[in-house]
DNA sequence: TCAAAAATATACCGTTTGGTATATTAATTA
DNA sequence: TAATTAATATACCAAACGGTATATTTTTGA
């Protein structure tokens, strides 16, 4: 890794809970030059603008989401776990969750949809990718026999996500994660319920 | 109505989708001039700074929202049917809602929470009255032996909610309603399920 | 180790930011 | 209708904004 390469990462990594916590509007380049000890050429000899560096963090933030959620994935072998793993990662990871301020995903959906169109296509594909994940995990399960065959995966998959989003939005606004837990608890409810052969 | 109070009013009609779409940092002092067509004497003779404007125009939006919702639930005389008004309240006013910028609470709760702390009281308020108003709803049809009598309305009243903000963020996300009526669906499978006698 | 190239810092640009003191205009009421 | 008060516009402020040309320092590879 090249010396440039090497500050790009570490201008991504530093300003990468500034730009979850307080939005693309709300950070400053003063705010980025802080965080990074570095100056305002320093970063703009790494990215063409402050828009670049948004996108990157936004990669970044939902990058490093999708790599542990895949990890703990990946740890269990039936398709039914899988998904007990996708939840239960919500519940395990909600305090280092709310500390780097949320869902990146929830969050820049919420700024980009108006504001933000440069924006756009990378969380929408983020959002497409998660959604995929869960999808292929079920489509597998009905292949092993593990699911029932009459459910459809796309719809369950787009379910749970909003139902896990919308759950991190309500116990962030009200500082009470049992919302999530709720949320969490009523998926796992429909997978036993609905999605175990 | 003083002339004061309808130049408040005034602006606060103006800026309202102006905040709802891109935020307090996204919103400047010039796009509020620009929208409203005064100048910025006028705009600070009504109002002590931008913040108050920001809480003003969320209480305005979200006000608004609450009131037609309100209208479509006294409408119906059965707790059942208020509740599917409801969750028909998100269906029939999906476009105008997106006109607006989508749903107030959604959109400042995401900014609110770690940008904005003025705005936290507002906006957590908001949330609960939304979530105590099918809270009671639910309670009223147990007491009318609607509802059966074991179920938890609080925690359903914020099970429905987290469904439908989640549901609002994916379809606003992935622009596609679809997602919505997915969740406002399942809102109403799990009360004619769970909740009827 | 030394020159070429790459990375970072300095110092600046014009514009916009949120906000205000004061002047002017419009509304109210005696 | 005249005097008073209230509402709005004008003209300004210092600070911060995003961005850049250039100088300086570090890496890098020969």
């Amino acid at each position: 890794m090249s010396k440039a390469e090497q500050t790009r990462q570490f201008i991504i990594e530093s300003t990468a809970s500034l730009f979850n916590k307080n939005g693309f509007a709300g950070t400053s380049l003063s705010d980025m030059t802080k965080a990074t000890g570095l100056t305002k050429g320093s970063i703009y000899g790494n990215f063409k603008n402050k828009e670049e560096v948004a996108i990157e963090v936004f990669k970044h933030n939902s990058g490093q989401l999708a790599k542990k959620m895949e990890a703990a994935m990946n740890a269990e072998s039936s398709c039914y776990r899988k998904l007990l793993a996708f939840t239960d990662f919500y519940r395990n990871n909600w305090d280092s969750l709310l500390e780097k301020g949320g869902c990146p995903l929830l969050n820049s959906a919420t700024e980009m949809d108006d504001a933000l169109p440069f924006m756009k296509p990378t969380v929408q594909h983020s959002f497409t990718k998660l959604s995929s994940r869960i999808e292929k995990t079920i489509e597998l399960g009905k292949e092993h026999g593990e699911f029932k065959q009459d459910v459809n995966s796309a719809q369950l998959a787009s379910l749970f996500i909003m139902l896990i989003e919308g759950g991190i939005l309500v116990s962030k606004t009200l500082e009470n994660r049992q919302h999530l837990n709720q949320a969490l608890d009523r998926v796992q409810k429909i997978i036993t319920a609905e999605l175990l052969a």
